[in-house]
RNA sequence: GCUGCUAUGGCUCAGUCGGUAGAGCGCGUCCUUGGUAAGGACGAGGUCACCAGUUCAAAUCUGGUUAGCAGCUCCA
């Protein structure tokens, strides 16, 4: 017998029970929704015979587990799918993702969007089939022979077989797949699938290697549920800041220059608020600001390393027979700041920032409206300090940037990216720095993912994820410790004994590109920003014309309040006007008429809040101004 | 850059079998002077992304180029 604790409640089974029979003692409705378990902590599948005292989590679709094993399930059954409508195919690999899955394939003719139906209709078959699913376990040299003619299967069992495993399998009916699992214990639980698209994607994810066919998809136990998805990403869709950026007049893209955006005058009025609050917080955390020149010598960016490590993403232009570079990043005019005058160990800290305008030459198809451009200004700061400072800037900077991502209400992922292949610098001090990170920020109690390999080339660094409308994250803020530039450019401070010492230097960027970050918190505030942010704060709008001098003059003096207002004389009715507001996501609508005029009074209405009723101006600028000041968001 | 898809007035989109373009919104003029999400009439806007080819004839078929979209790769 063996004791299972089920979330505190201890009961006892035969040795060997399996996770899903003791699913189905407790009931067939956890039973049935069942999709993969956690035994002592770790996820497995429902099949796993337990054979000692454990704790014991049946996971269900609710839980993040249990949907990627349904979802990985789904994606055998859409191979088994493909296998019988396509016979020759050649399979890869099909993991479940964060909102779905997929499954690559290499087929003769690659599929189109057209033949979704038709294996969304095999697929069904075998839902329908209620196929169990059966996990064995093979030595290399059989799993090799089981998969014969499949060439990436076999490459990922000589991999396997290297580290002296056995390989696993499923099998459903006539699809068997080398897969670790955990998986549903039958294909009829799979209710609800939609392929959603079709895409290349390189083997092994390397662009040296073969493109195969990817196919995605989603699926969920009800028909209801995966309503509700669709339907969300329709109403992601509405909020995609490229569609709003047109419909609200915030930036424009054209054909004559791909990634490089316009700002049109109400971005515009984003952009710099966005920098006047940048520049406050700033002061406030004792930054000082320059800015360097765009256009700088080659001989600089050799020196730097970027010559070596980032020339393909460098524009470049002659003048005078010399050879310049346009700059991709600021750190060498940062450095050439620095070393401009000496410095004492009393100066450090020093940071310095810049709003850097950096050209990149991206690869076309990774141009994306404002999150991937090709032009962008960067909230850079570069910041000097002893080696013994270090750790508590760090966590300076990481308070900065809690400071300003809250303003915003926006929630953040931390990655500590590691040393990548192409770097520079030694393995020791890389390691050394990494430790560093890593110590600053769980002092400061925060959680974070190691992404292996993607650091800066001249040193690690701590990355701040944030989620656009459709979940999908982008780098904004990040801070990079760099031992490299210090050295390259012999930057240098007195010390207190009298002594040439080489200062530590961060690099880091709040907002990441100011470009990325509009683009972000457009789809976060869905268009309708905070006040403080709106472009146009108010608008007043006449009912007749009788009204307009009335009106204008509201408007004026709001203005001179330091709002910005605009007013709506068009000849048009009210309710014409209000649509039209509201469409822009103007925070006030002022509407004035005879009422209001003979009062002397204004009628308020609030984008979200509706009708607010009539107040006088005064009234109205002291409840706008402490919206303002406060930053709120509602 | 790679794979697939797409490109028609300022915007969103129709356009069948190849026979030289259509709607709504927006814009302009006029009527209407109104009370919290679209009042009405009339009008002006398009070498159908660009370059070739096939054809008596191309928005439509073919090839290429450019740009966009989804994903991959790369990245703030």
């Amino acid at each position: 017998m063996v004791k299972i604790d089920l979330k505190g409640q201890v009961k006892e089974f035969e040795n060997g029970v399996t996770a899903a029979e003791v699913a189905k003692s407790i009931g067939m409705g956890l039973y049935k929704s069942a999709c993969a378990a956690r035994i002592n902590g770790e996820v497995c599948d429902l099949r796993t015979p337990i054979d000692q005292d454990c704790t014991l989590e049946i996971l269900t679709f609710d839980s993040e587990e249990g949907k990627h094993a349904y979802w990985h399930t789904t994606s055998h059954i859409m191979a088994q799918a493909v296998m019988r409508l396509y016979p020759g195919t050649k399979f890869s690999i099909g993991p479940s993702i964060d909102n779905g899955f997929y499954y690559d394939f290499d087929m003769e003719k690659p599929l189109s969007t057209e033949d979704l139906p038709a294996i969304e209709a095999e697929m069904k078959k075998i839902v329908k089939e209620n196929l169990p699913l059966e996990r064995f376990e093979l030595s290399a040299d059989e799993a090799k022979s089981l998969m014969e003619g499949q060439p990436y299967k076999e490459e990922l069992i000589d991999e396997h077989a290297g580290q002296g495993e056995n390989i696993s399998f499923y099998r459903q009916g006539d699809f068997t797949d080398l897969c670790a699992g955990p998986h549903l214990m039958t294909t009829g639980c799979v209710k609800a699938v939609k392929l959603t698209a079709i895409t290349g994607a390189y083997w092994r994810g390397d662009a040296k290697n073969k493109m195969l066919t990817r196919v995605y998809g989603v699926s969920f136990p009800k028909q209801s549920m995966l309503d509700e998805h669709l339907q969300m990403l329709e109403e992601a869709k509405k909020r995609d800041h490229r569609k709003l950026g047109k419909e609200l007049g915030l930036f424009m893209l054209r054909d004559e220059g791909p990634g490089f955006p316009f700002f049109l005058p109400r971005g515009m009025v984003l952009k710099n608020t966005l920098i006047d609050y940048w520049r406050e917080v700033h002061k406030k955390y004792g930054y000082v600001e320059v800015s360097t020149p765009v256009i700088l010598s080659q001989k600089l960016w050799e020196r730097s390393g970027h010559w070596d490590h980032y020339k393909d993403n460098m524009y470049t232009t002659v003048i005078d027979d010399e050879d310049f570079a346009i700059k991709p990043m600021n750190c060498p005019g940062g450095m050439l700041v620095y070393q401009s005058e000496p410095h004492s160990y009393r100066d450090l800290p020093l940071r310095v920032g810049e709003l850097g305008l950096v050209h990149r030459h991206e690869l076309s198809g990774a141009l994306h409206g404002l999150f991937r451009v090709r032009c962008f200004t960067q909230d850079d700061a570069h910041i000097f300090m002893t080696q013994e400072q270090l750790k508590d800037e760090l966590k300076n900077v990481v308070r900065l940037f809690d400071e300003v991502y809250s303003v915003f209400g926006l929630s953040y992922k931390i990655e500590l990216s590691t040393m990548p292949e192409d770097h520079i610098g030694t393995v020791e001090q890389w390691e050394h720095n990494q430790e560093i990170l890593k110590e600053a920020i769980t002092e400061m109690g925060k959680e974070y993912e190691i992404n292996e390999g993607d650091g800066a080339f001249y040193g690690p660094k701590l990355d701040f994820h944030l989620a656009d409308s459709l979940g999908r994250t982008w780098q904004c803020g990040t801070v990079q410790l760099d031992s490299q530039l210090p050295e390259r450019f012999e930057l240098e401070y007195v010390g207190e004994d009298g002594q040439k010492h080489r200062p530590v230097m961060l690099h880091r960027v709040v907002l990441g590109s100011i470009e990325r970050f509009i683009g972000v918190i457009t789809e976060h505030f869905a268009g309708k920003f905070p006040l403080w942010l709106s472009p146009v704060q108010a608008v007043v709008l006449p009912i007749s014309e009788r009204h307009h001098q009335y009106a204008l003059a509201l408007q004026e003096k709001l203005e001179k309040a330091g709002f910005r207002v605009e007013c709506d004389i068009r000849n048009e009715k009210i309710g014409y006007k209000i649509r039209e507001a509201q469409l822009q996501r103007t925070p006030y609508m002022l509407v004035v008429g005879d009422k209001e005029s003979e009062e002397g009074t204004v009628s308020v209405r609030h984008r979200q809040d509706g009708d607010l009723g009539s107040m006088t101006l005064e009234a109205f600028v002291e409840r706008a101004q402490a919206e303002v000041d406060s930053r709120e968001i509602k």
